[in-house]
DNA sequence: TTGACGCCCATATATGCCCATGTTATCCCA
DNA sequence: TGGGATAACATGGGCATATATGGGCGTCAA
């Protein structure tokens, strides 16, 4: 689209396919909030009327997303033995209580009591970018749940010890062949 | 004020794949940030429209990169079944925490509010080129992190002792015929 | 009829894009 | 070989557009 410089570094496009980073939003008086315009995108993108959302299963949040989640919780439900009782139960707690909420001209979604009720959303709301969907908290419970989640991370790393570290620190001892400015 | 020049290292070693060495770039009044030129040239030999960051794990620092520092994370999280409570916890604290940075057509990016309050960073940044990745630091903190690490490198290095050596010696011999050789 | 909902318009601000400048290294030519 | 011309780069600032947000209005259904 874009003739390239030869400083330029990138084209086109302008993010992936996958929801990344977190945005928080506020809940106007009639109750609607903006989905992130780079969440709109890969929404677009992933070709999905609308926005698709349940609760999660055991946080206070909501997973929301288009046919990418749909595809994960079809092969989810279709992993477990038809006619059990936890495929009931997950099936219910997934499909049975989920939302297909409609996007309006400007980007908003209008959150169900229920749903709000559920994650304890007042006025303001966080989308949180997790690859295949995303995830609406309400702003102080994830920066709770956050806290939480990188404690896990840091526990993971250390577990992995040499595994992790030698992908990710190889060159430490070729950096800085002299002192930095200032 | 200004760091040795680029030029040099990026003719004789146009073709590296690597980032390499460290620069110290202003902040503007608009909160941009030039990526240093060699490290752009990487990220586009890469391929990865734009800049993947997120907050380094256990340091005050933000890794950066792109396709090939996203690969990591792919690859560590889809590793991990759907719907698991450990799965939920990683991509919460490498995805949503991440952003997929824009660059403007001068090579240069604008970090979050959230991404700056996290490494400290005001008017200065310093990038760390780390091979695969690179980071953002501010540049006291780098100064002092990486005088840490001298620190510990050279304890290591007493430790082994002759052990270190030799394998230091055999690595470098398996490096020559790397570079530029097309 | 009333209330919820979808749609349109308005606006402040953030963001991206373009052009300009100063500096430094590289190149070229007398 | 010296020095000006040239190119690459970091940096600054102006401007257009996108985005989040607020509010009004018509419509459809209990």
């Amino acid at each position: 689209m874009r003739q390239v410089s030869l400083r330029q570094v990138s084209v086109s496009v302008g993010s992936m396919d996958r929801f990344v980073s977190n945005f928080t939003n506020r809940v106007d008086a009639k109750g609607r909030v903006s989905i992130p315009a780079t969440f709109r995108l890969v929404l677009g993108r992933d070709g999905f009327e609308g926005l698709y959302i349940h609760p999660a299963l055991d946080m206070t949040a909501l997973d929301a997303g288009g046919n990418a989640l749909l595809k994960e919780i079809d092969g989810l439900l279709s992993a477990m033995p038809p006619y059990s009782e936890e495929r009931d139960h997950l099936s219910t707690a997934l499909l049975g209580v989920s939302e297909v909420v409609k996007v309006d001209p400007e980007g908003r979604m209008q959150l169900s009591e229920t749903l709000k009720a559920y994650a304890g959303i007042a006025d303001q709301v966080t989308f949180v970018g997790l690859g295949a969907k995303f995830q609406i908290w309400e702003p102080e419970r994830f920066r709770v749940h956050l806290e939480s989640a990188r404690g896990r991370l840091r526990d993971l790393k250390h577990s992995l010890g040499n595994q992790w570290r030698s992908q990710t620190d190889t060159m430490r001892t070729r950096q800085a062949p002299e002192g930095d400015a200032t």
